[in-house]
DNA sequence: TTGTATGCGTTATCAC
DNA sequence: GTGATAACGCATACAA
């Protein structure tokens, strides 16, 4: 059995109550007995035992993370380990630890975060993604207990914290970029639309179009969640339109560059014959032949003001609901020319 | 105040420990008894309470993961997300909980290692790397704490679990297929030499170097842990040489994309002017262009094999020190070519 | 300033 | 089969 804070009591002759003190450095300890316990837990190797501190006192400095679906393709996305690190680097600051959901499909995972809230596992949850009709959240919100989602919930936006891009904003100045380099025909190819991102810039891309007076043709939107296969396909099927596209607005690093790929496969030059917009600003951007126009949605961000907005609202349950915005910017390489 | 199991002794009118034996499953309660508690647990909407259950039978059903620094460039590799799946769906399988460690430096993650440990807040640990001199693993191992290790370990490779590739045989026979091609300079581009595997990887491609009579030169050896700059310099290096190699093995997917890119932009052609042989084959491996000859080490099963492992040993501490040797497999794709 | 007593929600060891 | 009761290790209200 591990050394408990009786063992330190007893051979600092205090009482257990008094060393617990002496841990949480209540003010009302004299120095002078505090130094003697120190040097009582020093001597023992004394370290808290977090299960029994946190059944007395009800919380747990655990922060349970809702990834998506394991199955899912997303996870795969260089988006992860990014909000990931700001989220790490957060909770690290203010001592907390990180627990993950784990499950493959999404009523595991609502399962696990069942778990977590109910068995008292965590003080609070960041949801990674945001998608319709998320079950998670409404299960969270019922129990009223603190969660905080990166990217714009479904639903009730007014009444859940989230971080956020204004990928509306973002989407529009991705697009209005190509329509101010001269292209017309430009396409607009998405992740799932089941994730309110891409909804939010497909929204964003629409109101470019109209704002300029560009007819918006449904040939042009495409949905997938696809790497390399689906990214062919959707490819080949705008080139194969009467009026192909001269330009893409793409929602991620990761298919951008599968179609960057698939159009270099087919000898299409970009910039030359197409430009191409993409999201994220991953590593993959820079990396990508040619280096990606990317905006920078500021990843790090996202997942740092989540875990930091999360742990105020912990500590303080009466915070109000907050939205938070992250700045972005487009960061311009080589895949974009004029028409 | 969350509904205890004392509610719900109540309401079924028995005592709360044969509820606890119901929760339990216990053999010695009539079936009747069990169904009347199961009603009342349904009724009052009953959840165990995790931490309570952790602190009477001193387990958490939680497993430690250490992640590489986060500042580390190697935290943004695609081989993380992928073991994580593998974990994960071996951790769900018998009901364990992930726990990360956060911190951005090598003290930072010793420490959060410490108070998981000590603090009784997890099971077992999980490291998910390999690098030379690691005080983690000296730490583990002066408190018998159960852990698995992703990758070779350093030192005490017989005493310590692991689960990992045979590295330096998949590196062996990668440099032996460019052999085969008619190859005779083959320059090595390997990650940190901290890292376990990247020796491993070394070593194997020593080695069929020497079984085919081929001098090894110290100019052909690269260690970077870059991506875009630093792949840049280290393939103008190689290629400013006497004697530039025709063919390079790479210790990463990753990298082999810089390398790819960065010989794009000098006009030198994958695989007519240069082979290229990389290792992990992630997606990455079959979006790039040309798409890469990559080793597949199985990554999911690394993880998969880890998680499994490990909860093994937390269930039967007397488990034998055990070695995995996951199987690997050459992919071969489009870098390569006779020479 | 410090000690005593009690509770946090379970599990486990006895009894009966 | 089931019920008291004592841990588990710590925090805290109340005393002193």
């Amino acid at each position: 059995m591990a050394v408990t804070i009786k063992d330190v009591a007893k051979i600092a002759n205090v009482a257990p109550s008094t060393v617990s003190r002496v841990i949480a450095n209540s003010p009302r300890i004299s120095e002078k007995t505090k130094k003697r316990v120190r040097e009582a837990m020093e001597e023992l190797g004394y370290h808290p035992n977090f299960i029994a501190r946190s059944l007395a006192n009800q919380t747990t400095q655990v922060i349970g993370l809702v990834m998506p679906a394991s199955a899912d393709k997303t996870f795969q996305n260089p988006f992860f380990p990014e909000v990931l690190r700001g989220i790490s680097t957060a909770a690290h600051e203010k001592q907390y630890a990180l627990q993950m959901s784990t499950g493959e499909t999404a009523n595991e995972i609502l399962d696990g975060v069942m778990q977590m809230v109910q068995g008292r596992r965590v003080d609070g949850i960041i949801l990674l993604y945001s998608a319709v009709e998320d079950k998670i959240i409404k299960y969270l919100q019922k129990e009223c207990f603190p969660f905080v989602v990166i990217g714009k919930p479904f639903e009730q936006v007014e009444e859940i914290t989230h971080v956020d891009n204004d990928n509306y904003r973002a989407a529009k100045e991705a697009t209005e970029h190509l329509i101010d380099l001269g292209h017309k025909r430009v396409a607009f190819v998405g992740g799932s639309i089941q994730l309110v991102v891409t909804i939010d810039r497909l929204l964003g891309y629409e109101k470019a179009l109209r704002t300029a007076d560009i007819p918006y043709k449904d040939e042009y939107i495409i949905h997938e969640e696809f790497l390399k296969e689906g990214g062919q396909e959707a490819v080949s099927e705008l080139l194969s339109l009467e009026e192909p596209p001269t330009a893409l607005v793409v929602a991620d690093d990761l298919m951008a560059l599968g179609i960057l790929n698939t159009l270099h496969d087919m000898g299409i030059d970009v910039p030359e014959q197409m430009s191409i917009v993409s999201f994220n600003n991953v590593l993959l951007a820079e990396v990508a032949r040619p280096p990606l126009t990317s905006v920078d949605i500021n990843i790090f961000q996202l997942g740092f003001q989540a875990a930091k907005t999360l742990i105020q609202k912990v500590k303080d349950p009466t915070e109000p609901t907050k939205r938070i915005i992250i700045p972005h910017s487009m960061v311009k390489r080589q895949t974009c020319k004029e028409y």
